[in-house]
DNA sequence: TCTGGGGTCCTAGGACCC
DNA sequence: TCTGGGGTCCTAGGACCC
């Protein structure tokens, strides 16, 4: 394919890529060490401390703090191999504990969209934040509210010379995102670190960047900026979002190591290194947007639930035991987010083997006879999976669920035979969701699922649910 | 003996993200 | 002894068609 300067890679040669890719204002707001501060807020205690936060089954470090970085480990890394050093510098271990960060990722979000409404909640510890349209302050958005900053702390418009009017309008964004800071800290007790820039993967290097600058204290505007190259230059190339390892390493042996090398390289080069999605990336480098704020949560394509076993597992009906659960799990997803599945996966892995890297994965796809999200039949098709892919003898470690393909539960086609049965079981699956949903998930199961759960994840180490359940509140003493 | 070419659709697997 | 879980997008290659 061949890319002319004005047309954005990947979409069809006669789209030229509009006025609104090039002169955006765009925030990012992440949330520092997120789950370590998370665990902070209603501990005091671990103030201060090297913290590190596990993946479930307390398998791997998926989050650290500060303190804890200092020592060398990583996220990703088993926490058996880290042992030693966890005892040594007396670091604090934390099961993963996802009802509380649930919570208060929706806090910080909540704050956020209260300064600005045309915000993408990204990730559970990051939003984006367009600024773009803050001239035009009042507007309607697309979700129905405003685009533009809050009333209570517009910023002033910039007027008069054009250059002055931009440049004033550009301070006082910084200034706007240090109150936005300060506020979600004071609030939630969470700190953050904002970055400002022309694109999304712009705003990845600013906020990377204000979280490690003393000077910068927590925010860095890069828009306009004639600090930019000076900071492209000191950000890896693997630190770059879109690129990973495997890039990464193809890239240094082409001697590009650094952001700003990369913005540089030329097209033909990034193409053939890294594909269109490269492309892209270089592009938004360059102050082109190519992925654009999207602040209209979309349903999800894919549904997937997996879990690593507490244990080996070989007994099939043990198997058969979790994969109910997982499809259980599942359609659950599906059905609140109104779809149904046309395509089932079960997938079912050994452990590590002894040279620790290869591990055996079975799995079958099935295309479903009609698109469905009843739990009944999901499982019925599930179970004909296993009993097809099991092999007996061998141990599994960890296994899976996946529904792709989906479509609007409305569309799916039920036969004149069916019709009266599936309805019967559609409202039973309302019922079941109803009462789940009040007393607790799974308070209601299918009886393949079984009552004792020999595959069930390790969590030895988790906080109580501080702000979603009212046995476990923090408590105050007060003396 | 000689063994098209271009198109579409589907799927598995790779790479990446948090 | 002990190696997470939930996603998205892209690509290559096979099957199939004319």
């Amino acid at each position: 394919m061949k890319l002319k300067a004005d047309r954005l890679p990947g979409g069809p040669e006669e789209i030229s890529y509009p006025p609104e890719a090039l002169n955006q204002s765009l925030a990012l707001v992440d949330c520092n060490n997120f789950y370590a501060s998370c665990e902070r807020v209603f501990n005091p205690k671990l103030n201060g401390q090297p913290i590190v936060v596990l993946s479930s089954n307390d398998a791997c470090i998926i989050a650290l703090s500060n303190e804890a970085k200092q020592f060398g480990i990583k996220v990703g890394e088993p926490l058996f191999e880290k042992r030693d050093i966890i005892k040594k510098n007396n670091i604090v271990v934390c099961s993963s504990n996802f009802n509380l960060y649930g919570d208060m990722s929706r806090r910080v979000m909540d704050l956020l969209s209260g300064f600005i409404s045309d915000i993408e909640i990204y990730s559970i510890d990051e939003a984006f934040l367009n600024f773009s349209g803050h001239k035009k302050s009042g507007r309607p958005s697309r979700r129905g509210g405003t685009v533009g900053y809050s009333n209570a702390m517009n910023p002033p418009q910039g007027v008069g010379d054009p250059h002055e009017a931009v440049s004033s309008v550009n301070h006082s964004l910084t200034e706007y995102a240090r109150t936005i800071r300060q506020t979600i800290q004071k609030w939630t007790g969470i700190p953050v670190s904002i970055g400002l820039a022309r694109t999304k993967t712009l705003t990845k290097i600013a906020s990377k960047l204000a979280k490690k600058s003393k000077k910068a204290n927590g925010v860095l505007n890069l828009i306009d900026s004639p600090h930019l190259d000076r900071a492209l230059e000191k950000v890896h190339v693997v630190d770059v979002w879109g690129v990973g390892i495997k890039s990464a390493r193809k890239l240094i042996e082409k001697g590009i190591r650094n952001a700003l090398q990369l913005r540089d390289a030329s097209d033909n080069r990034i193409r053939h290194t890294m594909g269109v999605s490269g492309l892209r990336l270089v592009y938004e480098l360059r102050g082109i947007s190519c992925h654009a704020l999207d602040n209209c949560p979309r349903p999800k394509k894919g549904i997937l639930c997996s879990q690593s076993f507490g244990r080996k597992i070989s007994d099939i009906a043990e198997l058969k035991q979790a994969i109910t659960a997982f499809v259980t799990n599942a359609a659950e997803r599906l059905r609140k987010q109104k779809s149904a599945a046309r395509h089932l996966t079960v997938f079912m892995l050994t452990g590590f083997s002894e040279d620790k890297q290869a591990r055996k994965k079975q799995s079958l796809s099935i295309k479903l006879p009609a698109a469905t999200n009843l739990s009944s039949e999901l499982i019925r098709q599930a179970m004909k999976a296993v009993e097809r892919i099991y092999q007996s003898g061998q141990s599994y470690k960890r296994a899976g669920v996946r529904f792709d393909d989906l479509v609007p539960s409305e569309q799916t086609q039920i036969s004149l035979f069916d019709q009266a049965a599936s309805a019967k079981t559609s409202r039973l699956m309302e019922t079941v969701d109803i009462l789940n949903d009040k007393l607790g998930s799974g308070s209601l199961r299918y009886a393949t699922q079984g009552t004792i759960h020999p595959w069930k994840a390790k969590s030895e180490m988790v906080s109580p649910r501080y702000t979603t359940c009212w046995d476990e509140l923090a408590e105050v003493l007060a003396k």
